[in-house]
DNA sequence: AAATCAATCTTGACACTGTAAAGTTGATGA
DNA sequence: TCATCAACTTTACAGTGTCAAGATTGATTT
C-alpha cells in the first residue's frame, strides 16, 4: 500500500535560507493539509517535511518524533472542536433542549468537516494521550456538552449527579458514535449522511432526553433511506 | 516509532515442510493475536507472515496485499460480534426493553473484548469497505439490533417507520460511541471503565426509549466517577 | 569587532515496512 | 513418466521513522 511520492525537494537547495523562520507552525499547518487530503493512514513525517519545504530530518528538532507533532496537531483540533461548538451553541438560550442538541450537532459537524483531524484526536498509539495540554484542551468541549446537559436538567428539576452524569455521558457517546459511524461510512456514502445529520440528530437527543420528535415531514424519506442501507 | 523485532525465521529453515498445510487459516489466526497483542498499528503483513513460520512473501498468494488479509480478520470479526450479541440476546424475550438493552451490551462487550478486531471493522482505509463478504457480515448484527428494536416499538418491520429507524441508529451510536469512547481512554483507564458498562449503558438505552432508569444504588458512585475524571 | 555558542537544519545511515518479480519445490493429472 | 501448476522462497526496491554526526547561521559574549 505504498504510493510513488515526489522525493524532489520542494525547492532547489539554494534558492531558501537554511533556517527556516517559523517551520515549527508551518510543520503544523503541513501536517493539518497531509491529514485533510491523505487522512491519518496516509500522513507521513517525511511528507510533512517535505511539504514545508525542509529536509526529512527536520521535524525532529521541533517535535521529538512523530507522535510529538501529532499530539500538537491534536491540541489544536480540540481547539477547533470547542470553537465550532461554541459557534453552534452560540445563539441557543441556556438550558433549552436546542442548547442541548446544539452541543452535539456542533460536535458531528466539525467531525465531518475535519474527518482527519477528528479522528487523529481518539488514535491514543498515535499520540501522547496523557499530555497536559491535550489534556486540558479535550476538557473544554467535554465542558461546553457537560454544561449543556447540566443547565438543562437542573432547570427540569434537581437531578442527582450520577443522573446527570450518565446523561452527559450519552450525549457524548451519541454524538460521537453517530459521526464514527457516518465518518466509517456506515450509513452510506459520507455526502448523503451529512445531508441527513440535520434531520436525524436532533430528534435522536430530543429522544435521549424524553422529549418529543420535532422532525419537519420532508426529512422522514431520508431516515428511512439511512435505515435501509442493508 | 519502529521498535525492533525478532527477525530469525520461526523455525530452522530444514525442519518445516515447504508447503504449510493450510497457510491460509494460519495466517488469519496470526493475524488476529497480532492484533489482539499488538493493536492495528502494531500489526505488519510481515508479522504475521513471521507468526505463521512462513517468508514474507507467503501471505500475498492467498490474500493479494494486507487489506485483503485484513479483511477475512474483519469478515471473521463481524461474525463474532454477532455471536456475542446472540448470546447477550438469548435470554431476553424478544420485544422487551431487556432484549434491546443485551443487544447493545452485546456490541459494547465484544468492543472492549477484542478491540484491535472491533477497531479494525471500521477502518475504512485499511480494507475493503464494499467487499461482499464483508457487508454481508455486517448486516448479521445490524439486522439484530434492528429487530431488538422494532420488536420493541411494536412493529413487525421494523424499517417501514422513520421513528424506527431513527431509533435504530441512535440505538447503534450510541453503544458505538460508548465503546469508541471507552477504548480510546476518554472514560478514564479501560479497566475501571469496563467494570461501569453495565451499570452505565442499561440506563442510557432506557432513556433513549423513554423509560425510567433501573440503577443500583451500588452503580452510582462509578457513574460520578466518570463524570468527574476531568 | 571578533570569537564563541547554541539552536537550527542537512546528510547519511540503519532497521523496518509492503509489494513485485523471478526462482524452487512438490503434488497432481495426462 | 513427465509436464504442469499452485504454493512457497528469494531477491530487490522504494518508502518509512529515527538516530548520529556534520553544516550553517543568528545571537551572545568578550
Amino acid at each position: 500500500m505504498i504510493t510513488p511520492v515526489d522525493q524532489s525537494a520542494p525547492l532547489p537547495a539554494q534558492s531558501r535560507p537554511y533556517h527556516h523562520g517559523d517551520l515549527r507552525k508551518a510543520l503544523l499547518a503541513a501536517a493539518v493539509e497531509e491529514l485533510a487530503e491523505k487522512g491519518i493512514e496516509g500522513l507521513t513525517l517525511r511528507g510533512c517535511a517535505r511539504r514545508a519545504g525542509v529536509s526529512h530530518a527536520a521535524p525532529a528538532h521541533h517535535f521529538g518524533d512523530v507522535t510529538g507533532l501529532l499530539t500538537e496537531v491534536a491540541i489544536a483540533a480540540q481547539a477547533k472542536l470547542a470553537a465550532t461548538m461554541r459557534e453552534a451553541i452560540a445563539r441557543a438560550e441556556r438550558g433549552s433542549a436546542e442548547h442541548v442538541i446544539a452541543s452535539a450537532l456542533g460536535y458531528v459537524r466539525f467531525a465531518l468537516e475535519h474527518p482527519g483531524e477528528f479522528g487523529l484526536m481518539f488514535r491514543r498509539e498515535r499520540l501522547r494521550p496523557d499530555d497536559p495540554g491535550l489534556l486540558a484542551a479535550g476538557a473544554e468541549s467535554f465542558g461546553l456538552a457537560a454544561d449543556a446537559v447540566g443547565a438543562f436538567l437542573g432547570r427540569r428539576e434537581p437531578m442527582s449527579e450520577p443522573q446527570s452524569a450518565r446523561q452527559i455521558a450519552a450525549l457524548w457517546s451519541l454524538a460521537h458514535g453517530f459521526a464514527g459511524l457516518m465518518l466509517a461510512g456506515q450509513f452510506g456514502p459520507v455526502a448523503t449522511a451529512a445531508a441527513s445529520l440535520e434531520a436525524l440528530l436532533p430528534d435522536m437527543v430530543r429522544a435521549l432526553f424524553g422529549l418529543a420528535p420535532a422532525n419537519r415531514p420532508e426529512d422522514l424519506a431520508t431516515i428511512s433511506m439511512i435505515a435501509r442501507r442493508r
